[in-house]
DNA sequence: AACTGTTTATCTAATT
DNA sequence: AATTAGATAAACAGTT
């Protein structure tokens, strides 16, 4: 009884990335690799086991790998600082004093409500030793206890600067077999199942038509194939706060060749390929339920954000809070935040206005950005079947060079903006709340880290590669989290999205410097395909830099 | 005194 | 075998 888990469930956010995910893993189920278990002790057989309780997840999904997520002994598969990243990104303000962090994991993850004292000692020991967590003092006007703990949505950094992609390509491993652990992931699973139905977007594409001029220019982008080099990153403000935005910016011509040349990479990167491939992956139009039964039924705590880090990554997604069905009553009550927003209903979350809205207008720059993130990621395996509308509307913007009037191009901005929204590439929100907060205002630039978490297969996870990390989240770039949180898992239980930031170093190990950490967007993309494969083909990525 | 935070150290599991 | 990452414990220093 009990436990409540729920809190935030409710209201979180990280829908629609889990729809992603979710389908990612039933995608991917092989995977699984582990064990998840963590190691704690010994322990840990995984087989699934007792039977807890799977909730009734849908099901497509795998439940059983959730389970075995929680273990048998019920710890939640997730490292501490997955946890503590949960719990901050799932807060309205994105920070949180540490009695809330203790708060938030109890109300969420009933484990911990029994267990002694001993993980507060650890959350208080990931705290202070991760790097992306970032104790911001209080103002004087609140008094308190502690300071908040937020995420560090860092800087810079980055050391090699852009990051080539190159190949996707598509139809290589398309099918797949993956090798499972190497966290193939990638994407695929993505959207196989369409998580958004939405996208009905484009009604207007033959909307296309007219108005010269516009763009030409300005773009430069390749189009061969790969978007370029990216961008880089730009420094950027700390963890917080949002500009004042309120610029309506309508949009000028400035914003039209730039929006043209995103989407045109976005484009390129997304959707051309598709058009090649469709043919080959036929989509699976099978699916279709798992998609957003994922989604439903995990709703998991927190909005959106997740964290990466540093490796622990994560392999967060919520996978617990389904179940606990049972618990979840009361909110934490506690410290007021919690109010995550009521509206997001599982999937369809916001989902946008069907009648152009303007959702996006405000964050403009955001969806440049979010456009340029999102050719960093691989999109090569991502069932984009849902997404038919805005892919056609795309590719006649492509005919006709990117030239395209107010209403083509906010028509555009408005279907891209749910594509990225259903897809995970930004959180749902926007909008939505007056508050400032959130949104993100400016710059989600590429910068931030991306963090990749990627998937750990069990808990613990394994490290390797991504160094530093540490990402985050906050408000602003989420995208690529979440798209790293796309590709998450393949066996994990469905968590919640968020991910990221996950600390990055902790003990002790000085050389990754402090605050370079942060790896460009595309990097960590990139990155993962490497290891994962080891793709890598030769490409040398010094020679580029 | 109870909380918060920082730091060290040890141990285990997973990688390389 | 050496690393790395995370979990745990625990010693302490600071704050409320």
């Amino acid at each position: 009884m009990t436990s409540e888990l729920g809190s935030s469930l409710t209201s979180m956010d990280w829908l629609p990335q889990l729809g992603m995910r979710a389908a990612i893993q039933k995608a991917d189920v092989g995977h699984h690799h582990g064990h998840l278990g963590h190691h704690h002790h010994h322990m840990h057989h995984h087989g699934h086991g007792p039977g807890k309780k799977m909730v009734h997840l849908d099901p497509g999904t795998t439940l059983d790998q959730e389970e075995a997520a929680q273990h048998r002994d019920g710890k939640p598969p997730y490292s501490y600082a997955s946890l503590i990243t949960f719990a901050i990104n799932g807060s309205p303000r994105k920070r949180m004093t540490l009695s809330e962090i203790y708060q938030w994991i109890c109300d969420n993850f009933p484990y911990y409500r029994e267990a002694g004292s001993g993980w507060k000692n650890s959350i208080r020991h990931n705290l202070s030793l991760n790097k992306c967590f970032l104790k911001v003092p209080r103002s004087k006007d609140d008094p308190g206890k502690g300071s908040y703990w937020a995420i560090d949505t860092n800087p810079k950094e980055d050391s090699m600067p852009s990051r080539p992609k190159k190949r996707p390509r598509s139809g290589e491993r398309a099918s797949t077999p993956y090798s499972l652990e190497s966290e193939s992931l990638r994407m695929d699973c993505i959207m196989s199942g369409g998580a958004s139905p939405t996208l009905a977007i484009s009604a207007a594409n033959n909307k296309v038509s007219s108005h010269s001029e516009p763009s030409s220019q300005s773009l430069s982008l390749q189009q061969s194939g790969q978007p370029p080099p990216p961008p880089l990153p730009p420094p950027q403000p700390q963890y917080g706060l949002p500009v004042p935005e309120s610029r309506d910016k309508q949009l000028c011509f400035s914003d039209f060749e730039d929006l043209s040349a995103s989407f045109r990479s976005l484009y390129k990167c997304v959707f051309e390929q598709s058009f090649s491939q469709q043919g080959l992956m036929s989509m699976p139009n099978d699916s279709g339920q798992q998609t957003r039964t994922a989604c439903s039924y995990q709703h998991s705590p927190s909005a959106g954000g997740s964290v990466g880090h540093h490796h622990q990554h994560n392999h967060i997604q919520t996978s617990h809070h389904p179940h606990l069905s049972p618990h979840r009553h009361q909110v934490q009550g506690s410290h007021g935040q919690h109010q995550q927003h009521p509206s997001l209903s599982h999937q369809s979350h916001a989902v946008q206005t069907p009648g152009m809205s303007s959702d996006w207008y405000p964050n403009l720059d955001w969806l440049k950005e979010s456009c340029r993130i999102a050719t960093s990621y691989n999109w090569a395996d991502v069932d984009l079947s849902p997404f038919q509308g805005l892919k056609e509307s795309m590719r006649q913007a492509e005919l006709n060079n990117w030239t395209l009037d107010a209403t083509q191009m906010a028509d555009l901005c408005s279907s891209i903006n749910q594509f990225f929204t259903a897809t995970g590439v930004i959180p749902p929100q926007s909008a939505t709340h007056p508050q400032a907060q959130v949104q993100h205002p400016a710059v989600p630039s590429a910068t931030q880290h991306p963090t990749p978490m990627h998937p750990k297969p069990g808990h613990h996870n394994h490290h390797g590669q991504h160094n530093q990390h540490i990402g985050t989240v906050n408000m602003y770039m989420d995208s690529r989290q979440n798209i790293s949180s796309l590709m998450v898992p393949p066996g994990y239980p469905h968590m919640p999205p968020m991910s990221n930031t996950a600390p990055s170093m902790t003990g002790h190990h000085r050389q990754l410097s402090q605050q370079q950490h942060a790896l460009p967007p595309g990097h960590f993309q990139v990155r993962r395909m490497l290891a994962a494969d080891d793709i890598q083909d030769d490409f040398d990525w010094d020679s580029i830099v």
